[in-house]
RNA sequence: GGGCACGUGGCCUAGCAUGGAUAGGGCAACAGCCUCCUAAGCUGUAAACCAGGGGUCCAAAUCCCCUCGUGCCCGCCA
């Protein structure tokens, strides 16, 4: 097994220059005593440890700190305070742009990392709740992409178990004849559901056929394979509206089909403890099921085999759950720590459940919102406000607008959220497309763009900054730390809130700086087109749509 | 009962890892700003005993303990 590299952001990395300079000067000096400064300088250091006057201090470190980037060094209720050279941001923006053609620049890794999410049931379609799986998983591979490891996302296809075997059992028993369509699957799932009630030889057949699924009938595979895949044609096609498109899929059947389970189950059966015929480990006073007393797998057993099989190709594994696979993601990676060979760094990402204002969501009682109607409905009022703000759009512009706007604003709603934080969904929010909102992100772009196409004839050149100009590239500047931020913690809502704030910080500008025929206008321009290209570089990794014109 | 999360103005949310400068945004409300680069924007007003209590500390939304509320888990389901 290879080691993770760790990686680095490359940039003229102002912090960490002056924490090894005040190293120098100071030894219990670590990184957590300077921040980045909101109010009063651009970076800050907190001299509380120091035991010295802060005069003193204050003299020492202007003194010993002379390095041309700096532009002054102030002190403030024990804080001292660095401002840096605009003009020396900016520059290391654009070289690093010029050169590599982004900001930061970074290694690409060789190791190899896989974000498994989604993995629903092909059992129904995609729902809200689900959909934030789906866009957290995405998400963090984006980040992980763009931070430089060789990134790749995979979907678990449950196809295996009672609840597509519901999916199999309720096509043949209700629509035999005709050819399985997303339509007839569903009907004969929930009336499985609710035949089973007063039926009780729907669950013998359902436990017949899972035996001879265990078996390895490949026959029966194959057939429920071929529902689980309409279904799930239908879950990608959902998915590839807001933009996610998962590289790989698995299919849990195979593991089964080649013996993978039973070989596992072999590798540690010194360990298994029995129980009538069912086997289990014991961990502490908990017994944790492999098999059943049938001899059937579990899904334990089988989720421990898909893991030992993702580590084979991969450094870095990271499952996105709900956070009712807490306990299950606990047992597990216990479980493959201590009985196998598991070398792979693994990260489970956890999210709150998504609720109704109606209350939990159920897909029985028809409980809940799907992608699918929250894209339409969110395309339908996104055209009712284009139609009023932009009367003159044609039909072709205003479609590709709301499209853009649709998925953007549907990611964003989720990803901007920290994702341990429970959500109630409400439409009244979800059609919201003003303040902390993808639209008015987009809106910023737009608006950047808009200025471009009307100043052809520009140059780009340095100069003094105001103080909006300050804020603005100061803001563009400290982009790395929260890509550094959202990736340590694989919290994709770390780079949703910077868009927020660099984009209110560009609404500023914008509305205090003219451009076009302002004797500043080529100096600005240069700020326009960093600013173009971070906001394009932070909106692919949450998934924002932008477009010239909105 | 045990475990894990969450609780910040009327509503939503950032800050909590690494304690430190007036708790930052947004929605809704109210008052303003388009002969000037897209008003999906901007400015201002009002609104928060940071769930409650105790503790540690020069300093607590942040750390520790207890309590309350909400959700999730505690299956030979997934």
């Amino acid at each position: 097994m290879f080691n993770i590299l760790c990686l680095m952001l490359l940039f003229n990395d102002y912090k960490d220059i002056l924490l090894k300079k005040l190293k120098n000067l100071y030894g219990n000096i670590s990184s957590n005593d300077i921040e980045i400064g909101e109010n009063y300088g651009d970076l800050t250091l907190k001299i509380f440890k120091i035991r010295e006057d802060p005069e003193k201090v204050l003299i020492k470190i202007r003194n010993e700190i002379r390095d041309d980037f700096i532009e002054k060094i102030e002190l403030k209720n024990n804080y001292i305070n660095f401002f840096i050279k605009p003009v020396e941001m900016l520059r290391t923006m654009n070289e690093s742009i010029k050169q590599f053609s982004m900001y930061p620049n970074v290694f690409q890794d060789t190791s190899r990392v896989l974000i498994e999410h989604t993995s629903s049931n092909p059992t129904g379609p995609i729902h809200v709740g689900r959909i934030r799986n789906s866009i957290i998983g995405d998400s963090i591979f984006r980040l992980l992409d763009r931070y430089g490891y060789r990134a790749i996302t995979q979907y678990f296809v449950n196809d295996s178990g009672k609840q597509v075997i519901s999916l199999y059992l309720g096509h043949m028993r209700y629509h035999k004849n005709e050819k399985p369509s997303l339509e007839n699957l569903l009907d004969g799932y929930q009336r499985i559901y609710r035949d089973r009630e007063i039926d009780h030889s729907i669950d013998e057949e359902i436990k017949q056929l899972d035996e001879r699924y265990e078996n390895g009938d490949k026959e029966l595979i194959t057939s429920i394979q071929e529902v689980a895949s309409i279904v799930l044609d239908s879950i990608k096609s959902s998915l590839k509206k807001i933009g996610i498109e998962i590289s790989t899929y698995v299919w849990e059947s195979n593991f089964i089909l080649y013996g993978e389970v039973n070989r596992m189950l072999d590798d540690i059966s010194t360990e298994l403890k029995s129980e009538g015929n069912a086997k289990y480990l014991a961990i502490g006073d908990k017994k944790i099921f492999l098999t059943r007393t049938d001899g059937t797998s579990l899904y334990f057993a089988r989720d421990i085999v898909y893991h030992l099989f993702k580590a084979q190709s991969f450094d870095w594994i990271i499952d996105i759950l709900g956070e009712d696979h807490k306990n299950h993601a606990g047992n597990l990676d216990f479980v493959l720590k201590n009985y196998f060979d598991f070398e792979s760094k693994i990260n489970y990402v956890f999210y709150g459940f998504v609720s109704l204002e109606s209350g939990k969501m159920s897909t029985r009682k028809g409980r809940i919102v799907t992608l699918n109607d929250l894209y339409d409905k969110t395309i339908e009022e996104s055209i009712k406000i284009i139609r009023v703000k932009r009367p003159s759009y044609e039909d072709e512009k205003i479609n590709k607008i709301s499209k853009a706007i649709a998925s953007s604003s549907i990611r964003f709603n989720i990803i901007k959220v920290n994702a341990n934080k429970p959500i109630t969904f409400k439409w009244s929010e979800a059609l919201n497309f003003e303040g902390d909102s993808a639209p008015y992100i987009m809106y910023s772009y737009a608006r950047a763009c808009s200025i471009l196409k009307k100043s052809k004839n520009y140059g780009e050149s340095y100069g003094d900054y105001n103080e909006y100009e300050r804020k603005l590239i100061k803001t563009m500047y400290i982009y790395p730390y929260y890509l550094k931020g959202a990736v340590d913690f694989l919290r994709p809502d770390i780079m949703a809130n910077y868009m927020l704030l660099l984009s209110k910080t560009f609404n500023d500008f914008y509305l205090n700086c003219p451009i076009i025929n302002d004797p500043e206008m080529n100096k600005r321009i240069k700020l326009l087109t960093t600013f173009k290209k971070i906001l394009e570089d932070s909106s692919n990794i949450v998934g924002i749509n932008l477009i010239d014109e909105i």
